[in-house]
DNA sequence: CTGTTAGCGCTTTCAA
DNA sequence: TTGAAAGCGCTAACAG
């Protein structure tokens, strides 16, 4: 009733018939003598009122908004990963800014500069992969803020919660290795023009390269074939980026290469798909003649033929988490950092090598 | 420098020498002296001063901040609407705050009541399908809306911004019938216990029947059954609804009734790639023995074999025209309707019928 | 064009 | 507990 707009706290208070400290004291959960309460909720039910959110954050209270910058929305993962966000969020009575960088570094500090402007919170930060060379954030100096999916070589001083990507790498080889397969080709999205084959495990060695969480899978990768006493060979190596068309011509490469190989990591279901789709082209059939193991289980994974064996990402806890996360900042409690477990999903692209 | 929250109009106007209302005058755009603006100018530098956004608020200024809220963020449909408002809004200079409904009719309502604290110019929505009954929403009464994705059946009040759904439909079973099909397969997700198969064509007629883009899609695949001169049958419409394993089921069913078909339009992708999956199970060749239709051309469809027929909706336009539209009606100026077109891609999952 | 000043709607002392 | 009143940082009307 009446016109939203014009009602105030006066107008309330008058119809109660107290102060307008009391009324607010009410709606802010202070304690009121029983008397007052009662007539105080009756005037705010009767002109449906609410306070006006602007006028207490000048008063710096907290505007209970979050802000969430992605570099895309529309790639399942981040999708998940916001989905997920939002759900804690509304849990906690949070709403949620979400800002897209559209996957290009230029709009990514275009974006954070126009949520500097915003009252929010905190921030929930996931920057675009291959930040080489990382914004300066000067909001981060005064706003609470949490990294989410990116590792610990990135803003190293703010609390992470991100996937187990090493472990990923390692759950892969390691199944692929258990079915008997040797000749276990990588597909990398790491491999810049400055990298050598021969310098690659150095880099590893070397923290904070970048945001290659590509990187961490390939030290997993490593290990397992440690595990087992197979030498690394870099021939089985390849580069290659995230989507579908990539899978297809990284495939190609590999096949360029002349080498023997029976089996392949990627970094994305996409990727494997593009993959299968060469080597089935080429008379190469998958898992028969080489199995392949996709990563991220998406949706497709489960639709296309050969079902997908492939690492399971929570992104849908991982953003619940780090509005979690995000919440212990801004209410100064103890954060600790949060590495989530991936999973080993196993399907019909992968099985036994044959003798 | 300095504190930033401490930093107020007062400080700048202090170091630059002049009144706390030419700082906010030249900060809002209005003329000031050049000698002035450069004193301003410089002080605004040094503290790296910003107006504050809640105590502009409170004089009534936009927020420049409008609210989305879709029934899931993590639906390739919605997450590419986001991606697309997310770029218009970046252009405007606005933010989005988001609102998922987790799918549900009741967290919609918590949603937007939830939003309808915050202090948006405007509000974008999607209400999730099937909502019988719809929200009443008080917010929409004093706040810019704009419907998107959904037809004038629902909240036809506000202004819209939609997909040609009917021409999605007519499109789709057009084509079919020109490869030479004539027994198409509609697969519909309207279907609630209260429809008759006889009274189908009468709710086509009711306008309001409720947020059933389904039905307007039937409405489309009666349209050109009609221009063929092919008689309408109901036994070939079966209740589906949008995902894989709702294909596979409604595939099975149709299998089930025992009659014949050649061809198949769904409601999405997912659904088509469960119709194949089933219909090649039994020995059933897609495109050779059954054409299928998928709709909404995700990425998907280009990624399974055979890659598939479907409608594309440019729902990163209609992302970006709502955002356009929400401007107009916040700016009062006259704002249309916006119907966007599909338009048919002919891919591998369809084919001229084999006689 | 500029400065002074009166609010905007709320929270929070400070007295009572 | 409660109410009166002093701001919070800004915009806009007003007078110069």
């Amino acid at each position: 009733m009446a016109n939203r707009k014009s009602v105030t706290l006066v107008d309330v208070a008058k119809y109660a018939g107290v102060s307008i400290a009391t009324v607010s004291r009410y709606l802010n959960g202070v304690r009121v003598r029983p008397e007052l309460a009662v007539k105080v909720a009756e005037a705010v039910e009767k002109f449906d009122y609410r306070l006006n959110p602007a006028a207490r954050l000048i008063k710096g209270q907290k505007s209970e908004t979050i802000g969430v910058i992605l570099p895309e929305l529309d790639h399942p993962y981040f999708a998940t990963l916001l989905e997920g966000a939002a759900e804690q969020a509304r849990e906690f009575g949070q709403s949620i800014l979400v800002g897209s960088c559209h996957g290009k570094h230029e709009v990514e500090e275009q974006t954070i500069d126009q949520f500097a402007h915003n009252i929010l919170d905190g921030l929930i930060y996931t920057p675009v992969a291959k930040s080489v060379n990382l914004i300066e954030i000067e909001a981060f100096r005064e706003l609470p803020v949490v990294i989410a999916a990116r590792d610990k070589s990135v803003y190293p001083e703010l609390p992470h919660v991100y996937q187990d990507t090493h472990g990923g790498g390692y759950l892969s080889t390691k199944y692929l290795l258990s079915l008997g397969h040797r000749k276990i080709a990588f597909f990398a999205s790491f491999w810049e023009p400055g990298f050598t084959e021969m310098g690659m495990l150095d880099i590893l060695k070397t923290p904070g390269t970048g945001v290659y969480s590509s990187l961490n899978r390939f030290s997993g990768y490593l290990e397992a074939l440690q595990e087992f006493g197979i030498s690394y060979d870099p021939k089985l190596v390849i580069k290659c980026s995230y989507g579908f068309e990539d899978g297809k011509s990284a495939a190609k490469e590999l096949l360029s290469r002349m080498i023997e190989f029976d089996s392949i990591v990627t970094a994305s279901d996409y990727v494997a798909c593009g993959v299968i789709d060469t080597l089935e082209a080429q008379g190469i059939s998958v898992p028969n003649d080489v199995s392949v193991m996709g990563y991220g289980n998406l949706e497709l994974g489960k639709i296309i033929k050969p079902q997908l064996s492939t690492i399971h990402q929570n992104m849908f806890e991982l953003g619940k988490q780090s509005v979690r996360s995000l919440h212990d900042v801004i209410h100064e409690k103890d954060t600790e950092d949060i590495l989530l477990d991936v999973e080993l999903i196993v399907r019909d692209s992968t099985s036994k090598k044959e003798i």
